[in-house]
DNA sequence: TCTACAGTTCGATTATTCCGATGTATACTG
DNA sequence: CAGTATACATCGGAATAATCGAACTGTAGA
């Protein structure tokens, strides 16, 4: 495994952000040699010409504009990350910060923030939607106060997050009354071949699915692939496909879209978390939410 | 302005990831003193501890976290770039995979989308979200082959990417039914301290909304600040605030969230983007879903 | 054709990285 | 409680890479 050098991209970066070595010279104070060198070897490494010139200007090639991109990246996130590291906290202001996984149904999301509201004085809420993974980033940088996730925090390295299993609820599947009449005689066997919208491969919603599917033998015809969970229901709502959604929130799912349950999928179940960055949960919107969400939430079906 | 050392920063990643300093000498083929010594000089730079020493262990301190976290982005967005480079496209099967900003509301990219699920064999479909430049950055390197946005790309170095506008609608406020009737009488006077369910700051609709409530003087109360349109209109359907949706799809939204309309918002008016890597749009699914949304799906109104 | 500008090439110089040897603390072993 | 293996820290010199000034090449404009 070769490395990136990430100093020439580096040197890169702010050349093609400038448009010139000479004005990237003044930035980085480094003499035009030096860059032009660099620059070199950086195009040697990659075995990729970076830019082209153009009269006496460089402009990025097509592969250049691929790597500026995700120089780009990088580099912001370098930034920031030395902004915080000089106790520089990016602007946070008096209220509660959530990260909200893509992967929970927004109905789900909103049963658990909704308390929040409701306290007196009423919390100013901020909801961001990323994957868990950067969630939880910006959640040990302190950005946010609190991430809703359906998986616990993985810990390859031991990271100061915690869990807090705010519930769980069983799976069903749901379609348009014309494909819920036509897929209901014969279940589960009448599913091979129907058409389905589905999770992305890595989230735990797509596991129980699959796993069921593989349980009962069933081939299904994928429509499509989606990150968001309302995506999917949107395109559910309109007869394009079956889709899964929790139990829990069954009844908003069967009037707000216009759908029938199909089935329920047996043993598999959904897991709601809270995560937050200290061990107990400080926040007093924060602690609200956590509370009401053991309490009532998914706690009387079944228990 | 100093400038965090990345290579530094490399190796620290690695100690992190693989536990122990010897364990990373191996997989960066460096001898055990050149790493210790890197890693000293890295944290005399930050100002901060990294590790702390737990018997023969390294263990992360907080700051260690919080750099390892970052650093796992960086080098994450280094590989994808590497192997790009290599010519190693990262799996792409036969189908259309599409990038759909947060901002899009879902009903919007259903109907932009729903055209290439129509087409003769069916066109599976692979939906990705995430803010418009991560989905940039993605489209750039040729992992998606198609972005739908509700702003054309911004072009801060000419990049190789083109807007094709699908359409425009205009901006209306929707409650659910009480609140509507509530703030009906007097409106848009009514509308100071009313409840609000907002995008965030930088979106194109916020900048909307907060432009019109400027000129009619309203200082609405934010109840909070939303990064995905599906988690106001959760929000809003179950009557905590007002919101604001495209009038494109106003039977849509009132059907399906049992909201009530309060009014449109005089001139402003969201766009649609579809942003392509090609000047053409080459996917044939691609260039049904191009060419359905130019022709039928904001055209008739007003036109 | 002359001049200003932008980037390149070429050694010489300087800074940084890297390693082996050695030292220190910690865990395991009988 | 030695004796030994493990893991990291420190040190000084050797190897490597980055940097610079000076001279060179090509372009654009006067």
């Amino acid at each position: 495994m070769e490395w990136l050098n990430y100093h020439h991209l580096l040197y890169f970066w702010m050349v093609a952000k400038r448009g010139s070595i000479a004005r990237a010279c003044e930035e980085l104070r480094l003499a035009q040699p030096t860059i032009s060198g660099q620059l070199r070897t950086l195009e040697e490494n990659l075995g990729e010409k970076l830019f082209a010139r153009q009269g006496r200007r460089l402009v990025l090639t097509e592969a250049g504009q691929v790597v500026y991109r995700y120089a780009d990246e990088i580099f912001a996130l370098g930034e920031e990350l030395s902004d915080i590291l000089k106790g520089r906290p990016r602007n946070r202001p008096m209220r509660l910060i959530v990260g909200v996984s893509d992967l929970i149904p927004k109905l789900i999301a909103y049963r658990i923030l909704e308390p929040a509201l409701a306290i007196k004085g009423g919390a100013q809420i901020e909801c961001y939607e990323d994957t868990p993974e950067k969630l939880l980033l910006r959640l040990s940088a302190h950005e946010l106060d609190l991430v809703l996730t359906d998986a616990p925090a993985y810990s390859a390295v031991r990271v100061r997050v915690f869990n807090h299993l705010l519930g769980s609820s069983g799976v069903a599947l749901f379609a348009t009354a014309p494909l819920a009449r036509f897929y209901r005689k014969h279940l589960p066997s009448s599913l091979t071949g129907a058409p389905f919208l589905l999770p992305m491969k890595n989230s735990p919603l797509r596991q129980i699915i699959d796993q069921w599917l593989e349980v009962h033998s069933i081939r299904p015809r994928v429509l499509g692939e989606f990150q968001d969970t309302a995506l999917i229901t949107a395109f559910g709502q309109s007869g394009a496909g079956i889709f899964a959604a929790p139990v829990a929130i069954e009844r908003e799912v069967r009037s707000r879209y216009r759908v029938a349950k199909l089935c329920e999928l047996g043993a598999g179940v959904t897991e709601y978390y809270a995560i937050s960055a200290e061990r107990k949960i400080k926040h007093p919107a924060a602690t609200v939410i956590a509370e009401v969400a053991k309490n009532k939430l998914f706690g009387i079906p079944g228990q």
